[in-house]
DNA sequence: TTTTGAGTTGTTCGA
DNA sequence: GTCGAACAACTCAAA
């Protein structure tokens, strides 16, 4: 088995996404050793010189890659697959992380879906196989000169779970006989651990859905709300996937741009979004987490999102890079067609209005401030609901928390009359 | 071809 | 405090 660690996969993302992914080769080293007595090989470089040199060295007539759908991806598939023909071998594509692969689910005209309802209906109707057995034996490939898989910096924050198969079914089996059941709301609430948390699990494949899917209709508990809306939102992720593998350019762009609109260059707000010192301190937790730990809850992904499109009119591809970098379990479709259906730019382009309100959705969805009291300090010693508005609070500003660098209502105003194109 | 109903997650205002 | 309407106009998917 050989991974090829090529410099593309890592563009663009912070130590913590590149110690995450070296976790998962480390964990996948140890599990096939464990399982077939034949470790990971893992190779620096460029994969069209990389897997060809390789076959050649051991006489490989057909090479085996599991299948990738981003833009890059395919790409680069394609090169390897020129490059071992030219020597006389095969390249042979064994599935895509998905329960359906992208590209296969079309209208009735035959079209690609641009709505996700009617993609998710046919997404069910489709259904999904299990996942695969294992391969009974593996070729040992570990007499062979390779690269190591490098070590996470010595000052990265701590990793809130582990890496690896092991650890992420012991993860989803968790989540399954607990938080399933009451997902459907739970999720929303940043201040709970009501999510499943596996999304980095299915970014790096050490989870299939199609193992959960499977799962899920053995264990009976398919029919209860939490167990559909968790189905869903894996629909939501084969979705962007199919959107992205039919419009490769959406990845940084615009899927629908909105006539007439325009955006500010990235500024001091949006440096201050960055850093989690906007002064409203729903925005400011969520970033402070991400910048903490390299995840943020996706209730709070929006909230933040909306601050930087809506408030501080920034085009979207300048956040979607933030968390590229940041994320752990930063996934290209997710995280750019995320970012476009906050920006009313992507598959989603009715709802014109939908401008969060920070405040509020504090309220809302951390309605004790426990959210925000773990992930701004400067806002600790204020009780309840009321680290959600400092400046109404005799003592909200004492520790350097800084004044909403904004008007929310003003920009607000602001946003719409963008889109109106006055 | 035309028509029709619908489109993840919201907010504000006024009765 | 609750509730319904308004907030652009457009595109999609299926009948």
């Amino acid at each position: 088995m050989l991974f090829v660690l090529d410099e593309v996969l890592l563009a663009g993302a912070g130590a913590t996404r590149e110690a995450r992914m070296a976790a998962s080769l480390r964990a996948f080293d140890a599990d096939l050793r464990e399982r077939y007595a034949a470790g990971l090989l893992v190779r620096s470089g460029t994969p069209s010189a990389i897997v060809p040199a390789l076959a050649r060295e051991i006489g490989a007539r057909t090479v085996w890659v599991s299948g990738e759908t981003t833009p890059y991806g395919r790409q680069r598939d394609e090169s390897v697959r020129t490059a071992l023909t030219a020597l006389g071998a095969e390249l042979r594509v064994l599935g895509t992380p998905y329960a359906v692969g992208p590209g296969t689910l079309h209208t009735g005209a035959g079209t690609p879906f641009r709505v996700f309802t009617p993609f998710a209906r046919a997404w069910r109707a489709h259904g999904a196989p299990g996942p695969a057995p294992a391969p009974a034996t593996l070729r040992t490939l570990d007499g062979l000169a390779g690269d190591p898989i490098p070590d996470p910096p010595a000052d990265l924050p701590p990793e809130d779970h582990e890496a690896g198969e092991q650890a992420a079914l012991a993860r989803w089996a968790d989540f399954r006989d607990g938080g399933l059941t009451a997902y459907d709301t739970e999720r929303d609430r940043p201040d709970h651990d009501g999510t499943s948390r596996l999304s980095e699990a299915l970014k790096y494949g050490e989870l299939h859905p199609r193992t959960l899917l499977a799962d899920l209709a053995a264990s009976g508990v398919i029919g209860s709300p939490g167990s559909a809306v968790f189905t869903t939102e894996l629909a939501w992720r084969e979705f962007y996937a199919d959107v992205l593998w039919h419009h490769p350019e959406s990845a940084w762009a615009d899927l629908r741009p909105i006539a007439g609109m325009t955006y500010d260059e990235p500024g001091a707000g949006f440096e201050a979004w960055q850093a989690g010192r906007t002064g409203y301190p729903f925005v400011d937790a969520g970033m402070r987490q991400l910048a903490a730990t390299g995840w943020m809850h996706n209730r709070v992904r929006m909230v933040t999102a909306s601050f930087l499109v809506k408030d501080l009119h920034v085009w979207w591809p300048h956040g979607a890079r933030h968390f590229m970098q940041l994320l752990r379990d930063g996934d290209l479709a997710s995280n750019s067609h995320g970012w476009q259906w906050t920006a009313g730019t992507g598959t989603d382009a009715a709802p014109y209005f939908r401008i969060f309100n920070p405040i509020a959705q504090g309220r809302r969805f951390d309605p004790h401030g426990d959210y925000v009291r773990r992930w701004v300090p400067e806002l600790a010693h204020l009780p309840g609901a009321a680290a959600h508005e400092p400046w109404k609070h005799p003592d909200g500003y004492v520790a350097g928390y800084p004044e909403p660098i904004l008007d929310h209502a003003l920009e607000r105003a602001e946003s719409l009359r963008r889109f109106r194109g006055d």
